[in-house]
DNA sequence: CTTTATTCTTTGTGATCACAAAAGCATGTA
DNA sequence: TACATGCTTTTGTGATCACAAAGAATAAAG
């Protein structure tokens, strides 16, 4: 029956007042985001729809979904398949990274009141607290909170679908990278970045994000690790 | 039975060896980039499917995409229209293009090789024939497509989703800028651009992209112009 | 043993239907 | 006039089915 890997997706429990699409949605990005499912891997709409428990077309539907937003890739032969990863497409999604969270950090600052600020603050110290703590997993989502509360201070943002669709891309990755993050955490630029705000110094603002990110994923830049990862995406 | 205004699509023939859902999808991308549907007009499936004479399964799967790409926008009630512009948008997408589209030039300029170049030429060339034309919506294709032909030159390419996605937002008002190019059209900013590529000049290249964006929407960011548009998407 | 041809199975696509939620609409009340 | 209330219609969601194309497996031929 399971041709390939089995493919252990984990499930949560579902919200009555939100729609099995959205919930299959949901499921799936996770299960991407967290690199349940290996690169290359094809999937089909009844083998998921088999393993999620609801009918294929919820399925249909959260699959163009993610292959519109760069998570899953529609094979020539409309099939559907987690994007293999190489070692040059990940430089070039964390350059991109760079570019535009750069861009949208400068843009969110003239908005950024008391209220994100103190927000941002909040955010600031349970990363410190969650590094203290080694608690890995806490601090891959709690920077990605700092970082989209940091852009949404614009009211008139546009780009975060288009980071988040990075994000999506980087997946796995991104935990990756913090996995070893405390040895080479010699500068929290977070507090750079908090500096810099409250300077309204948009130069310094963007150069701390650069940093944070480049730093975040220098790692998983590395010839060793991202071998390992892109052996599994080899096949 | 057509209670808001009648929804004007131009249709095209349908290739066999595409799929109906893909057809749809094309034609609705095309209606919303050519502005054929006016901002803030709710769209239902089975209202498209009558005018497009397909069922409704194929019109909610196009939908859905369009949405995923930002080119359409789900109210929390489940319905979809077109979004509405406001100048702060407006703005917050040409500096999004501007910051994306120069990152992604320089990061295509080290693959650029004689072939590329070559079909770079013809390009520009051809846009200068066709402004002498004053053919405006041909320039408005073309100039698309030299941007595209540069930065996919990259074959690591990741931005470009993001980019058309952007196209697909600012969508009508590319073209409305374009229809008093001339005018303003003093400086040639493609041959600025090929020029950089052959010096390998990055820098210039970037500076040379931000400026043919901005000069090609610089008029429509006038307030005269955007006031018609944003007030056709006021209601 | 390898390669080609044929059958059988799996899978995406698209159509149709049932249902509950939302929207529109008319009527009634302050 | 403005706002609430009950009814009707419209609309998105999700399930099921038929079908053609793609894949996999088996059989036949070199």
């Amino acid at each position: 029956m399971d041709k390939k890997s089995p493919i252990k997706i984990t499930l949560t429990e579902r919200d009555e007042s939100v729609t099995i699409t959205q919930w299959v949605y949901q499921t799936l990005r996770n299960a991407v985001m967290y690199g349940e499912i290996l690169p290359g891997r094809v999937l089909t709409i009844r083998e998921l729809a088999g393993i999620l428990d609801v009918s294929p077309m919820p399925v249909r539907e959260a699959l163009r979904q993610l292959a519109a937003e760069n998570a899953l890739e529609i094979q020539g032969n409309r099939r559907v398949m987690v994007p293999k990863m190489t070692a040059m497409k990940f430089n070039e999604l964390c350059e991109a990274r760079i570019a535009i969270e750069s861009h949208a950090a400068a843009r969110a600052l003239p908005y950024i009141d008391n209220d994100r600020l103190e927000q941002l603050r909040s955010l600031d110290s349970l990363i410190d607290q969650a590094q203290e703590e080694d608690n890995l997993s806490q601090i891959s989502i709690l920077n990605q909170n700092f970082h989209r509360s940091l852009y949404t201070a614009n009211p008139h943002q546009v780009t975060l679908p288009l980071i988040e669709s990075l994000w999506l891309q980087l997946g796995p990755f991104m935990r990756m990278a913090t996995s070893e993050l405390e040895e080479h955490y010699l500068v929290d630029r977070h507090n750079e970045a908090m500096s810099a705000i409250e300077r309204r110094d948009a130069y310094a603002l963007q150069m701390a994000i650069a940093a944070d990110i480049r730093e975040g994923i220098a790692f998983a830049g590395t010839p060793e690790m991202l071998h390992t990862f892109i052996e599994n995406s080899g096949h």
